[in-house]
Parts: structure tokens; C-alpha cells; sequence
DNA sequence: GCCCTTATGTCAACAGGGTTGACCTACCTG
DNA sequence: CAGGTAGGTCAACCCTGTTGACATAAGGGC
């Protein structure tokens, strides 16, 4: 908290930069949402956030105490984003998947935002709206109080976890990610047989390791958490 | 891979620093993974690395060919300390159960270097013992080839996911870290219940969300998996 | 319509980061 | 023992977030 609120939200002087552009928190949001996937990696810094807007970098800690309240501010707008105009469904599971897909979408837009903002608690708007539906979602599916928690939470943070992982393969230096996704078709063929016989096994069927396992393991864990729901 | 390998593993030529300190590959990630918990956040970088070899910074590009290469080098020793002496279980879920333990202690161990780890494919000695193991355990279970790979690919991130975005949590300054865990006891608390209603009928269990949401998730995956393994 | 206060943009500086190229020296091979 | 070179060192470059002093224009009170 300490001072989280220093900075008043509405602004009475509003004096424009050099560059004749009129600051404000929201476009400075905005205009960081932009560089972060305009620019490569590390695309997104104080000066060149004050480039973007044509004023001095230091003018944004008139807005935010330092880069990590901006990026708790810009978490909560991507969370806003993925829950924009969201109506969950009947049933509790495709509920929660059209949930978990949305966020995971917006989270892969923005790749150096995510993994940033995955592991925050905004403790802003848009998040605490987000938490309110996800619960929600769980208690008309009949979950009890703690039971609706303990399931929101494990649900969100698997969503979280593996949203945050693919984020930050996306978010390597191109010829990192690369490698990275070639070592299943690559290195990984060519482990000796008798040293890693399992391997050696299902090596034609390595290459899927390149690939994103979300929805699969987001529907092996609908299915554990309907088992776990409906016995009790 | 691009030079990959142009760095030799092993030295002939062996000269001390200033410090009188015999550098390799070895003595460098040791450094680097004690740096790493001595330190608070961002206790890792190349300078201080030097200064702990009492070497020039530059030296250890003599071993490494970026902080990245030597970043993967230092996660494929942190899984190899994650899986040595691991035997698996007989039951297949066990198994796999202990392998997540062990890998998200050594994670949660290393908080700054998990970061870094989790999301990358290290396509080193150790990583490739991981997934044999792995694999292993799976189609001894009776998995298929490609079954056996789905089911670790969404296993293995599943429990990367978690213990990255753990670690991230206590990779956070203090300050943040405790103002994040906070929120629970605290923001959400406030929010009107008009406007949130199911917050508020689970104000008194949200405190669960501060804490880690790992086993029960790990749990609850296992159990969807098992399913899945049964029926088909 | 002017004046004062002060909010807010600007500037310069600091400490720290990764990385590179030139240098030089001590080691190993022959 | 001589030569080639691996490998440690140094200085420089450009990047980063952050801070404190400074200046100026906005807007409220009169």
C-alpha cells in the first residue's frame, strides 16, 4: 500500500510536454501496452516510454510511484481487456474455460506485459471484478464457500502458470525461442538409445513437446476438478 | 544452437585470476547459484559474478557465451539437483507426484534463478535424464507413445507454471511481496458487496488465495489425469 | 485580468546493468 | 627453450531505473 495513492488519479493542471502531447495515467498505459509487443524485448522502459511520448522519462513518476506500480496498473488494464464483454456460460466448466481462454489470449498478446503482470495482485479494479465472476462462476456450480475458493485459486493459478510460461518463450529474442523450440526435433533425437531408452521410445512423438499443452491441460484439470466436485 | 558449442568444455590452459581463482565452467554456476540466494532480488549479474571470482567481469564470457547460455547452464544444474537420487513410485501418480515435489522445492529454493529457468529448454545433460524419467513413468504406467508425451508435456508445465509463478511471487522485493499477499486480508476485503456479492459471501476464506495453490492444483490434475488414463 | 501557489514537465546526474574489442601475459606444446 | 594462443584484464559503449533541483505555465482567488 504505502503511499500507493500519493499520486492523485485526476489531475486539475493539465500542462502539455514539449512534444505538445497532454500526460495522463491512462495514456500512458496505453502507450506502453504499445511498445511492449511494437519493439522487441525489453521494449518497454521508463525512456523509452518517455520517447513514445515525447517528454522526459521522470514526467511518468508523476503518475506512478515507480516501474512497478505501472506495471500493476498495466496488468490490471490486460486483465480488464481479457474480461471485456464476458458472459459466462451454464455450465461451471465452459464457463471457467471461456475464462481461462480469454486471459490465456490476452496474456500472448502481450508477452513481456505477461510476464510481468501473471504472478502481481493488481488489487485494482478490473482484477477484483475478474475474482468476483470467477467465484461467482463456482458458487452457482455449488461449491461451498471454501471450496469455491480453494477451486478459483488453483484454477486461476494454473491458467496463470502455464499463460506465464508460454509468455515468456514468446517473449525470448527470436533466435533464442527457436532454439529452444528445435531442441525437441533436434537434440532431443539424438540422445543415445540405451542411455534413455523412453525416449528412444516415443521419439516421433517428441515434437509435440514443442508446441503449447494449455488446453490440454486445462481440460485434464476441468475433469479432475468435476470428479473432485461431484464426490463431494 | 548458432555456436552452441564454440566454447570448449574442457581447459588446458588453466590460469588464475588477480584473485588467484582457477575459473571453469563449474566454479561459475556454483557462484552464480549461491549469488543468486545471498543476495536479495537481482543478486545475480555478471559484475558481481566477477567480483565474487575476484575476476574481471569479461572472464566469464570466456565460459559462456551471454548471460542467457550461461543462465541455461544454470538451470540444467538446478534440475539436476531437482531429480538426483529420485526413484519413482511404483503407482504412477505417486510417481509423478514426488517428481513435481522435487522440482518445485528446488525451484522455490532458487526463486530469482527459477524465473529464469522454468520457461526454457536447457537441452542439457540433465533435462534430458528429466524427461526419460518422466516419460519413463508413463508408459510404464501403460501410456502410449503419444499419450505418454501429452500427458508430460501438460504435466511438466503444469508444475513449471505453478513453481514459476511462486517463485516470482518470492523473487518480488519485500515490500511487494508482502503487499501482494496482503490484498487478501486487506483490498479484497473492502470491496462493496452490492457490486461484488460473491466476494462477499466468501469474505472469510479469501485468505486462502494468499497462500500457494501448488499441491491442491497438483492433486486435482493427477485426478483428471487418472481419469483420462481410464478411460482410454 | 492579474498574481501567487504549486503542479508538473525538464534536466543532469548517479549507480548499476550486459557486452565488446584491444591488449598482454603466462601457460602448454613441440 | 621458443612460439602461438588461451584466457584474464581493462576501458569503453550504451542501456536501465531513479532522484533532486529547477523552471514554467496553469488555474483559483481576488
Amino acid at each position: 500500500m504505502a503511499g500507493a495513492n500519493r499520486v492523485p488519479a485526476e489531475r486539475r493542471r493539465r500542462r502539455p510536454t514539449r512534444g505538445g502531447v497532454l500526460l495522463s495515467a491512462d495514456l500512458i498505459i496505453d502507450t506502453a501496452v504499445r511498445l511492449s509487443h511494437e519493439h522487441g524485448p525489453e521494449g518497454l522502459s521508463v525512456r523509452r516510454l518517455g520517447a513514445a511520448l515525447s517528454c522526459d522519462p521522470s514526467a511518468v513518476y508523476r503518475y506512478f510511484h515507480s516501474t512497478d506500480d505501472l506495471h500493476l496498473a498495466i496488468a490490471d488494464r490486460l486483465i480488464g481487456e481479457a474480461m471485456r464483454g464476458f458472459t459466462p456460460d451454464d455450465d461451471w466448466t465452459a464457463a471457467l474455460r471461456g475464462m481461462a481462454l480469454r486471459i490465456r489470449a490476452v496474456l500472448l498478446a502481450h508477452p513481456r506485459l505477461a510476464v510481468l503482470a501473471a504472478s502481481r495482485v493488481t488489487r485494482r479494479e478490473n482484477e477484483f471484478r475478474a475474482v468476483e465472476t470467477g467465484i461467482a462462476i463456482l458458487l452457482r456450480a455449488g461449491f461451498g464457500a471454501a471450496g469455491a475458493v480453494r477451486a478459483y485459486h488453483l484454477f486461476i493459478d494454473t491458467v496463470l502458470g502455464h499463460a506465464a510460461l508460454e509468455a515468456a518463450a514468446l517473449a525470448l529474442p527470436d533466435a533464442r525461442r527457436e532454439a529452444d523450440e528445435r531442441a525437441w526435433t533436434d537434440a532431443y533425437q539424438s540422445c543415445p538409445d540405451d542411455t534413455h531408452p523412453a525416449l528412444a521410445a516415443v521419439r516421433h512423438e517428441l515434437h509435440r513437446m514443442g508446441g503449447s499443452a494449455f488446453e490440454a491441460a486445462l481440460d485434464v484439470l476441468l475433469t479432475g476438478l468435476r470428479q473432485v466436485h461431484a464426490s463431494g
